[in-house]
DNA sequence: GTTTATCTTGACACATGTGTCAACTTGTTT
DNA sequence: AAACAAGTTGACACATGTGTCAAGATAAAC
């Protein structure tokens, strides 16, 4: 997906632009998040913005390219939390899933937008998952196939032990109404998923048969 | 939430209407999954179930009407699926982890319509998630802690449990595009399912400590 | 301080979606 | 087969959303 900005787009400057493609970002996301992609209006984000809608149309030709703007922001921000080998299984499943709980709770917002992509259906988010996706996938199941060849953990297969990591910690994010209710809480506090992170690591690495 | 019918709303009857609202009811859930519930439309919905959109008004008031007649059918069958007590810990999970992967692999447009709800903020399962989900709760958890002062497994937050087999089963409908990518098919057979169940089963009961 | 690029905005033409109604057709009942 | 209930439909009035443009305001560069 490419970041689409409108047809009159300059080659740099910008202080204003800067400024004012944050604020639209912002009222965005919060409006792709309620409404869902096709619920979205650019009426709607340049009131959330308080601007007027023809001046948003200055600095993005379409709703798409707002989207696409977004998207790229989060996908990059994703591919950061890399698994690192050259460790032992457990120190590196466990970093791995408290950075994950840790992202569920600093960026819900984005897990949200990105699993609502998905629910829908994920059509912008094919090509993605063709290349770097698959890429990454095919890196961490090697490392993973190789702890469980060492005798370092149960055989299991990595990617439904990634899954499950992923399912377990996103859901904070993605479900957050739910869990918040089950909870009996307003909102979950920073002690709350330092809890998940250490609960959940206990379960997976026990399930796995991961010694420490 | 309460199921609206159009005003003209007849005592019973009905054979042409049941058929009618049946077809309906298919359209909407496929259009409120690819667009979300504001991007929807009765229009679109009506072409999908080829009939004119006045007729579509004449079985249901608006889009709130449908959604909710869909919603309460979902939230039906979700409570049907309840751990029961009296029988052993791997027993009782075990069975609620097949039939929670189980339901991912038969009604993945539920669990995604369920999923969509709350990651738009839950506004409509508000009353429903005091009520007889908290009940469900509150009860599920007092088994399982039951289950940790009987020393049959370790002492885990029941509700980070509870969550953590929602977001790993769930995942599998809510995420299909990315799971399918992962595993470099189209689609997931009986088997993979079959698979998934026993290995998170597996993890889960090992994880916590549950003797076979 | 003038010029030039950047930004702002109301207004217009068009597209999509909604809810209702009255006239009509089809089922059902007796 | 007559009579009434249930279902069907095109058309209308209205609401919301889109993309573009031209004229004017503001900022940047010289």
């Amino acid at each position: 997906m490419t970041i689409e900005k409108h047809s009159k787009q300059p080659p740099s400057s910008g202080r204003v632009r800067k400024k004012n493609q944050s604020l639209i970002l912002k009222a965005a996301e919060q409006d792709f998040l309620e409404h869902g992609f096709k619920g979205a209006s650019i009426k709607s984000i340049a009131e959330r913005a308080g601007i007027p809608r023809a001046n948003v149309h200055y600095y993005y030709k379409n709703k798409e390219a707002i989207y696409a703007d977004i998207l790229s922001k989060i996908l990059a921000l994703w591919d950061s939390s890399i698994i690192v080998c050259d460790e032992e299984p457990a120190k590196v499943l466990g970093d791995y899933i408290y950075a994950k709980v840790m992202y569920s709770k600093t960026n819900p917002e984005a897990s949200r937008l990105f699993a609502s992509e998905f629910i829908h259906g994920a059509p912008r988010l094919q090509a993605y998952l063709k290349t770097d996706f698959k890429t990454w996938i095919d890196e961490v199941k090697a490392i993973i196939q190789g702890w469980i060849e060492q005798g370092k953990m149960d055989a299991i297969d990595p990617l439904y032990l990634l899954f499950t990591i992923w399912g377990a910690t996103q859901h904070y994010a993605d479900f957050c109404p739910q869990v918040t209710a089950a909870m009996a809480k307003d909102k979950l506090t920073d002690h709350d998923f330092e809890q998940v992170a250490q609960t959940l690591t206990q379960i997976i690495l026990k399930g796995c048969g991961i010694k420490k």
